[in-house]
DNA sequence: AATCTGACATATT
DNA sequence: CAATATGCCAGAT
């Protein structure tokens, strides 16, 4: 299935994440090892499994908005508020502010 | 093996 | 500044 190299490292990654942090699409497919795999990332995330524990929600696209839409887009918006990330109206993160750092 | 698809990013218009 | 086009790379069919 999707156990490839890839998928994992993209796995770890993620999994670093701390909380109350975010890091975009591109940000993880470049710690991956894949700088232009962006959309992989978005592409493995989709076809996660629910019980994964992984933290999808702290992954947004480079505009510092979330890509997802309709009851998803929901949920991980009150996930990334529990976490103490602020959203504006407009459902944009202040990047400057919450970008993982390393 | 070939082609299509997409939870993106960047350059160009 | 917003909209469009093109590149990207791994999955799915």
């Amino acid at each position: 299935m999707e156990n490839d190299s890839f998928s994992q490292r993209v796995i770890q990654v993620i999994a670093a994440i701390p909380c109350g942090t975010v890091a975009t699409y591109g940000d993880v497919a470049r710690l991956a090892g894949s700088p232009r795999a962006a959309r992989q990332v978005g592409g493995l995330l989709k076809r996660l499994p629910a019980d994964s524990r992984l933290p999808w929600h702290r992954i947004i696209n480079r505009h510092g908005q979330i890509s997802l839409q309709g009851d998803d887009l929901l949920r991980q918006r009150d996930a990334l508020e529990a976490e103490g990330i602020e959203i504006s109206d407009e459902g944009q993160v202040d990047l400057a502010r919450y970008r993982w750092q390393w």
